[in-house]
DNA sequence: TGTACATCAGTGAACGCGCGTTCACTGATGTAC
DNA sequence: TGTACATCAGTGAACGCGCGTTCACTGATGTAC
């Protein structure tokens, strides 16, 4: 499994778990195939298995590497916000909520786009799974200051993930905007109050 | 379609129509079978066909029976809170983020259960999505007192959908009762401020 | 540098299985006389 | 009331299709001499 392998083997399996963690999200849990994702990845389906044990063991590793990718594209995102002087928690709530995000179902929070099919996944998924949802409340509380009730960070995730979904569910031309907005509002008006602020 | 039938047929109808809108929240869109539906509800696979035009047709149906069915079961649990004197808001946030809810994925709101799934639907689905979506926020909205920010009822639903379900991921037993208090005492914290009470 | 061989990633046909859908048939219900 | 017939909900076998998985084979890469 983590034997060390050629080169072109390594690229391969990247390109799969790329295309894997793309596939998750645009088409939920369920919806993976795994003869999709190996065209997407330039392969055949058949040299699948060279590379995973089985379809499960790749949707667990593409859930890791969707989350360890938007934390990544979040986090680049809100230093530009940073660098121009907003708090931490209000670059995370625009750039969570965004109309990019949005629109981003493919490459955004892997969480968002899946946690209806997580509160069904069984034995190695679940794990990941919970680990994941644990990762996004991290994130949020990092924008936290330190003296910031504890909770604060479960209810602002739980904002966050209800709100891009239902936007989402509506369409960017059916109230999703309007949704977006609101939830970023209630949100940077309950938590960045003078005082709160790092 | 909507042709008078006889009072088994409607009998069985209703029974396929209960089955399938507990299915579509246990097991999600994408994992409703047709023949696991009709022997939940005492049939065998080939007579669905009288009662439904497709798989698809029976989603739809599903869906808003089982907003329905839900809708109808928060307020009547409601009742016995406002009885006592609750906020109309508190009893909501208390009955939708209780430990009751969370664990009736079965039986509880769909949107909550499904909103991932409701996030690709296409076509039919997405319209009955919409609704259902709109009907959860209009439930939040009857109970906020007339002067509330407009938008509010948005936040608050989407804390409410993001809130239970990271709390039925991460499990009763790993962190997902706490995640429910939390959000329940933020979202009380912040709306049911004196002066916005009814 | 060049040739011979071994390794191994990837190919594509094939498998079994489950699912949505169709259809000829059964048997119960209810109506006509 | 009783018999003959028509209606129709439900049955279960069968269909085609897509999917996860397996496997014998191909062809490219790289090593040994």
């Amino acid at each position: 499994m983590s034997a060390p392998r050629t080169a072109r083997h390594q690229q391969s399996h990247e390109r799969i778990l790329d295309a894997a963690a793309r596939a998750v999200r645009r088409s939920g849990i369920a919806g993976v195939g795994v003869a999709d994702v190996m065209k997407e990845a330039g392969l055949t389906h058949g040299g699948f298995y060279a590379h995973f044990a089985s379809r499960d063991a790749l949707l667990a590793d593409a859930l890791e590497h969707a989350a360890d990718q938007s934390n990544a594209r979040v986090r680049e995102r809100m230093r530009t916000r940073l660098d121009a002087g907003e708090s931490p928690l209000r670059a995370l709530v625009s750039e969570y909520l965004s109309e990019t995000h949005m629109d981003a179902l493919e490459l955004g929070c892997p969480v968002a786009a899946v946690s209806s099919d997580m509160q069904r996944t069984g034995e190695g998924l679940r794990e990941v799974a919970k680990s994941r949802v644990r990762g996004l409340a991290r994130l949020v509380e990092d924008t936290l200051p330190p003296d910031a009730a504890s909770g604060s960070a479960w209810a602002i995730a739980a904002s966050l993930v209800g709100a891009i979904q239902m936007a989402r569910v509506l369409g960017a031309d059916s109230g999703g905007r309007e949704v977006l907005q609101a939830c970023r509002e209630a949100l940077l008006a309950q938590y960045e109050r003078p005082g709160l602020q790092t």
